[in-house]
DNA sequence: TTGAAAGCGCTAACAA
DNA sequence: TTGTTAGCGCTTTCAA
């Protein structure tokens, strides 16, 4: 049994190696006959072309290294599966190779070994990211929009994504809006806040400092800030939590101690986990296009490589109207 | 600027490629000074191999295709990124590269792109799984135990978890025990609803028809099956639901109906995700060691290759006691 | 439109 | 313990 290699391919369909490449790489200057033989002494052959000699041989790895930071939050978050899945099906298409790399911050794929490299989130390799960069191997960063570094960038607008929520709720009517926040150590926990915080400044209804409330993406923080904005003598009448798991637990919270969803209290949640769709009162939620972000960042490391200018996207929201938010003129 | 490859270094260090070839690889026939000339040589031009030149020369990838089939619950589930976690870690670890591959089941990484290939359940990749097969790949099937394919196998003993549920009811004196199963046409949800009846009816204490209850590990679904089953004139005093995410849907339901959980409903779950801990009511569910499967399928993939027999780990599940059962003879 | 031949950067006999 | 040398399988100039 003899190996089957582009030289076998070439035998067999009685051409050089150089022509079997030609038709293997789409290169158009073969003669319809020569493609038709090649093509058949491939199939017949059951050839495979071997990646690493045209990797070696090229120099393109075509191939995209996906970094996924090691902290625990980002497993237990619906976001990461999301952009991978965006990214990899983004992958499959482009017919080109993703390599995953799970880090502690200290390790990456060779540069000599992918093309490009794409960041889920950052958090934690900021030194990778600086390499990556210094040796001018082209990246980009998901969900972390970073002003100052020369970097390409897609993220979700959180800011503009709250400020739409806190108009949703002015136009309800609700003059009493507090918020539950995100880990603030997170860029999204951090601008939903700035976001809210500015909505409300700017439409000349200043929140409350005590309608801010700090949460840090877990259950029980939404708990202990949910109990706190019920036991105020003027609560809210309404809330904009940061996640969809967060607002879940608002409600469970609320309808414990009988205070009624969405006719005593508004509550608006962000991510549309899909089981905040389902839950016991289906939540009104803020969606992020996680997915869309994943294939923006492959298309984008694909086509600009590092030639051009870092481009830094920002992408819209979209608020989802379910049932656990009420006009508060209903009830006058 | 010329180019760094093991030649500059050989240079630089005064040895030929081969020496830095040994060093590189750990190969333990250098003298302590060269070796040290090398790695000074490799630090000072900050010299990494190239991959695909190392593949091409050695024949071996050093890198494992991680398959992922593309239905849309595996990225709404929990356990997806438990797995590619733990795969992930293992991979890092062990040195070695993943090549992440999410599939409609028509493609997947070449042959001489990897040295074995692990797939994240086997749903709708069917062919794949026989091609790689046939072609002599090593291969490892996660979460999904296949008896009669020569494969390597790393799985949830489902079986054995739902018997020790029904043992742990028992124990605390339910006589009326239902289920609200998963999906039936995947693994894990007919052998934990397999389990059920089979330790009911080993214990003499088969399971009463109308108990049985089918969901699809949606939430709905688990909202309708736990409604019929409250509604029944003689109603279970405990369930058994086939995932965390639809035991909390089973608690909301009940407590909105006025069932105290635990105190008139025994709930038990499945998988201990992290959100059915600081739910409404903490949920005693059973803990199945996810990131160990992806772990030890790596492992196993790195250890066996293709040489021995097909090795099937049934991995066991833990119980996880929390709030929502209760001792029946206690209100008594 | 075709093919000969020179690499791509590395590993591994083999000989010294 | 070291180095020489012949590939690994492919791409790509260059000349025909």
């Amino acid at each position: 049994m003899k190996k089957i290699n582009i030289e076998a391919v070439a035998k067999t369909a009685g051409v050089s190696t150089t022509t079997v490449s030609r038709v293997i790489n789409g290169i158009s200057t073969v003669s319809d006959a020569n493609r038709q033989m090649v093509l058949e002494a491939i199939k017949k052959l059951k050839y495979h072309p071997n990646p690493s000699a045209q990797r070696l041989a090229s120099g393109k790895t075509n191939t995209v290294g996906l970094i996924i930071p090691r902290f625990e939050g980002i497993f237990h978050s619906y976001y990461a599966l999301q952009v991978i899945k965006g990214v990899g099906i983004a992958a499959e298409r482009a017919r080109c190779d993703l390599l995953l790399h799970i880090t502690d911050g200290k390790t990456r794929p060779a540069s000599s070994a992918v093309d490009g490299i794409i960041f889920v989130d950052i958090y934690g390799c900021e030194e990778l990211l600086d390499q990556t960069l210094e040796e001018g191997v082209p990246t980009v960063v998901l969900n972390h929009y970073m002003a100052d570094l020369p970097v390409h960038c897609v993220a979700i607008d959180n800011r503009t994504a709250a400020e739409k929520v806190v108009d949703f709720l002015l136009k309800l009517g609700h003059q009493d809006i507090a918020t539950i926040t995100g880990d603030l150590k997170t860029q999204s926990g951090l601008d939903r806040l700035d976001g809210f915080v500015k909505a409300l400044k700017d439409r000349a209804r200043p929140a409350r400092e005590e309608y801010i409330r700090f949460g840090d993406f877990g259950l029980p923080s939404a708990r202990t800030a949910t109990e706190a904005l019920l036991a105020m003598k003027d609560r809210p009448t309404a809330i904009f939590v940061a996640s969809d798991e967060m607002a879940q637990e608002t409600i469970n919270v609320a309808l414990a101690k009988g205070v009624r969803v969405p006719e005593e209290l508004s509550v608006v949640g962000f991510d549309d986990n899909p089981i905040a769709a389902h839950g016991r009162v289906p939540l009104t939620t803020v969606r992020q296009p996680l997915a869309d972000m994943g294939r923006l960042g492959l298309e984008l490391l694909l086509q600009k490589g590092k030639k051009s200018a870092p481009t830094k996207l920002l992408l819209p929201t979209e608020l989802v109207e379910r049932q656990s938010c009420r006009q508060t003129w209903i009830e006058r």
